[in-house]
DNA sequence: ATTAGCACTCTGTGCTTGTGAGTGCTAACC
DNA sequence: GGTTAGCACTCACAAGCACAGAGTGCTAAT
């Protein structure tokens, strides 16, 4: 359904003022303080088509109107303009990722909280997908004693490491025998692949070695099993309280988001690394039912890698957010691929 | 100023009474429902002198009353008997904590979600100190490429990992110039003492090989300039928002927590690793005048090693709370002197 | 197609009133 | 002297009501 010219003016401008002032919008502001060169009762008519239409709503009869859900999607798919980041933006992001050379784990958690940070909202980060991907190496580390410490580098760029306690003194034989066979035949499997079982399996043709290995095979399969699932990380969750929006949904949704479970099927990506923005009830669950989640994919080495994006009230400035989460996708990606060239 | 034996069982039936119910209690309730074998006037009598010793006071002419922050304070010093955690939460903690083995910072990390999770409150841990510790070791885990991953082991069981981006490909040589002069030159030195300055005039005298050794060594100057500060962790900061004494006040409170020199500033381990209540106005915080903090510090290896805490409304079960505070910090110190033994 | 005018609707605020809970005080009692 | 019954008093809270303000929908005129 397309709009005439005017009733898309009049769409904007009522969609941008609501987001700015949370406030309804009436006739009477549109036409003295707005720059319509119509009177008020003009602008009613108009309203009035647009509420028939299902663009506009109003909280209650002497209030003025609010964009509808469709309202806003009608918003954003066709009316407005974006506002890419500026130099200054720009520059904030950079230096705050710069500072995370190299460990793919907190460049993801600094895009959380830039994301969070500059949107106000929360914001959530898959770590990349172990699809596809195969395990590059494994270290060990003795650390002195009866602890060691264990390295799995996965070709996504993901990196496991965890402090294993053995039964005994480590000894550098003992390093050596993982790194001959364990480490040998694990190499290039996918992480997926690793399972207990497999392991054991393993461990048996160990012979007398089996018993001492055990701790670190058992270390192993378990940081591959931690590789293989995506990880979800969220940052500003506490923003959420901030909006007057959630006004006691608020500590609920908090509540939700920290499912992480949750968290990473709000995110959807687009299909050609778009940002997607996806509103309320189009969540297909009731606690985002006023809340909007603007998510893109990232990728890295030409390859989908994860996901990205933002939650937070749905009257939100989408002509700043969409081109910011956009920018920020790229940047991870560019930064992954750089980081395990 | 000791009170006389019925109105210490007054002050303690009225403060157990309000912690349950969060509502002021009334003479009439006092002398039907709990037992005390008198009449409402006479309770009336008791309650009205131990207002005018400030034990207690009203939210309002007409209301009941509620224990002030001196009467919370009597009870928990001279009324209170303690619960100590049963088997049943004794086996929830260890199992909680046992999956953490030889990782400090996970295992200070689920002390802080157990705590938490148990007493409904914020939790806060902070990492041991480094006062008087020193680098036991550091490794290298060349990672393929550009990137090494260097491991910097503290004798407080401090251990910080971080990835370092060379600027070249990362040859052995390097790693076995970096172990010979630079590991060797720094072992056994207190974290705090390696500056940046001090690298850098060791990597003066590395003459050719300084340029390319650089980020080995800045990535190790700031390894260990991080294990020399006291770390915070948080856990259950969402938890503030369920208690209704908050209401209105818990976000800003939540938002204070997050703070991190804030949050480390409210504990204060008692002389003799006694469990310490800080109630109120007496934490010398506005953020805090309605809250309490619970805290002790936890020793590893005979000495006082670091502290930690809850956070919660007044209004709280110190009888649970406080056992449970000090037999999780007892534990942590016994797991970490497992760890590092 | 646009506009002025007017009746109508609904919210939010302030005011009043009534009710219930709990106290403080006094005088009687053991 | 400690204890108790009785009563007047205070205060928070909810319900009811009037009123102002904002904004609409409709009609008739331009």
């Amino acid at each position: 359904m397309e709009l005439s010219e005017r009733k898309g003016r009049i769409l904007a401008t009522i969609t941008e003022t609501y987001i700015v002032t949370g406030e309804p919008v009436g006739s009477k502001y549109l036409s003295a303080s707005a720059g319509f060169r119509v009177s008020s009762a003009t602008l009613r008519n108009e309203m009035a088509e647009l509420s028939e239409m299902g663009f506009l709503e109003q909280p209650h009869t002497s209030a003025g109107r609010i964009p509808s859900q469709n309202g806003f999607r009608y918003y954003i798919d066709r009316l407005m303009g974006l506002y890419e980041p500026s130099s200054v933006d720009i520059f904030r992001i950079r230096s705050r990722m710069d500072s995370n050379e190299g460990d793919p784990q907190k460049l993801l958690a600094s895009a959380a909280s830039v994301l969070a940070e500059m949107t106000g909202c929360a914001a959530i980060v898959t770590t990349p997908y172990s699809a596809g991907s195969h395990i590059r190496r494994t270290d060990l580390v003795p650390l002195g004693g009866r602890n060691v410490m264990m390295v799995v580098s996965v070709s996504n760029g993901t990196l496991k490491s965890r402090i294993c306690r053995c039964d005994n003194e480590v000894s550098y034989e003992m390093i050596d025998l993982f790194y001959k066979i364990a480490a040998s035949a694990f190499a290039d499997r996918a992480p997926e692949e690793i399972t207990l079982p497999l392991v054991q399996t393993l461990a048996a043709s160990l012979g007398d070695h089996a018993f001492e290995m055990a701790p670190l095979l058992t270390a192993f399969a378990d940081a591959a099993r931690e590789a293989a699932v995506t990880d979800v990380l969220t940052a500003g969750l506490s923003n959420i309280l901030r909006h007057r929006d959630f006004e006691g949904r608020g500590a609920s949704l908090q509540e939700f988001l920290r499912n992480r479970s949750n968290a990473v099927r709000l995110l959807r990506a687009g299909t050609d690394g778009q940002v997607r923005v996806i509103l309320g009830s189009e969540n297909r669950c009731r606690e985002l039912l006023n809340a909007s989640v603007v998510c893109a994919g990232y990728s890295a080495h030409g390859r989908e890698a994860g996901m990205l994006g933002i939650v937070g009230p749905m009257r939100m400035d989408y002509a700043a957010v969409v081109p910011l989460v956009r920018y920020i996708a790229g940047l991870v990606g560019a930064m992954l691929d750089e980081n395990t060239e």
